[in-house]
DNA sequence: GCGACAG
DNA sequence: ATCTTGTCGC
């Protein structure tokens, strides 16, 4: 038999392609906010912050644990949780990371609303970007829109767009020695602008990367930010990475000691 | 042609 | 995302 090199980078295309038009049809009913909010107005409508995030095993890649949790944004604590273990068959294809998470997030949003819980959040903070995104419409856009929910996109890493890079970053760290000024814009070669690159931390030279997902302004984006790091990553999501990572490893003993006292010893 | 490419 | 030990510091 002839080997077909093109074969697996066929499907991926097609794939691909069919994505781009769901995220296309999708992004024509992203909301874009550009006023400002007054301190009291967002603040009065913010009480209840989600974060998402999903941690992988490291033993099988496709199983995966999706978490999300909730905090009251006046003290921080955590007051919803909950945690979903899945497998996921798709892949990860950069610019297509919705595809592959959103659906284990959607589910637990879903869950929460049905019931009407008290805590269902005001604003969801995602771990993964908004419009900064080769299309405009990563991660934080696509569950926004598909959930209905005001999100921010937080990224812990620059996704390379419209010229944007680490090194132009990097030079507007340094030229502003002002560490007062702990809050970039990062505006690509088109002059549009995308989100904000953010010293969560004094003087970390290693910034996080905001941009809105959907029914927020980016000012707003900002202040959320700011007032949920307690360390670099904003608390929503990095208690949601946190607890997801637990969830896995907990569920991954318990497998493994059904499969120790299942099994006679020999 | 080569490198870059969120999680 | 995940693989990984000690180590420096408050």
């Amino acid at each position: 038999m002839e080997e077909n090199p093109s074969s697996e980078t066929c499907c991926s295309t097609q794939l691909q392609e069919k994505w781009l038009g769901i995220q296309d049809k999708l992004k024509k009913k992203l909301i874009m906010v550009e006023e400002e909010q007054t301190e009291d107005e967002w603040h009065e409508k913010l009480e209840f912050v989600g974060g998402v995030d999903l941690s992988f095993s490291k033993e099988d890649p496709s199983i995966a644990c999706g978490t999300l949790v909730v905090l009251d944004l006046h003290n921080l604590n955590v007051v919803y949780e909950d945690s979903s273990i899945v497998k996921l068959d798709v892949p990860y294809i950069p610019g297509f990371l919705a595809f592959r998470e959103a659906p284990v997030l959607l589910e637990l949003l879903e869950k929460m609303k049905k019931c009407s819980h008290p805590f269902y959040p005001h604003l969801l903070m995602v771990d993964g970007n908004g419009i900064l995104h080769p299309r405009g419409f990563g991660l934080a856009c696509h569950l926004g829109v598909l959930s209905d929910l005001p999100t921010v996109g937080i990224g812990k890493n620059l996704h390379h767009v419209d010229g944007l890079s680490l090194a132009k970053v990097r030079h507007l760290l340094e030229v502003e020695e002002n560490s007062s000024l702990d809050v970039f814009t990062l505006i690509g070669d088109s002059g549009y602008t995308y989100g904000a690159a953010i010293r969560s931390t004094q003087g970390s030279l290693k910034p996080i990367f905001v941009s809105v997902g959907h029914r927020v302004s980016l000012s707003t984006a900002i202040k959320v930010v700011k007032t949920t790091c307690r360390f670099r990553i904003p608390e929503p999501i990095r208690q949601a990475d946190i607890r997801s990572k637990q969830k896995l490893s907990s569920v991954c003993c318990k497998v493994r000691r059904l499969l120790n006292t299942g099994t006679p010893g020999f």
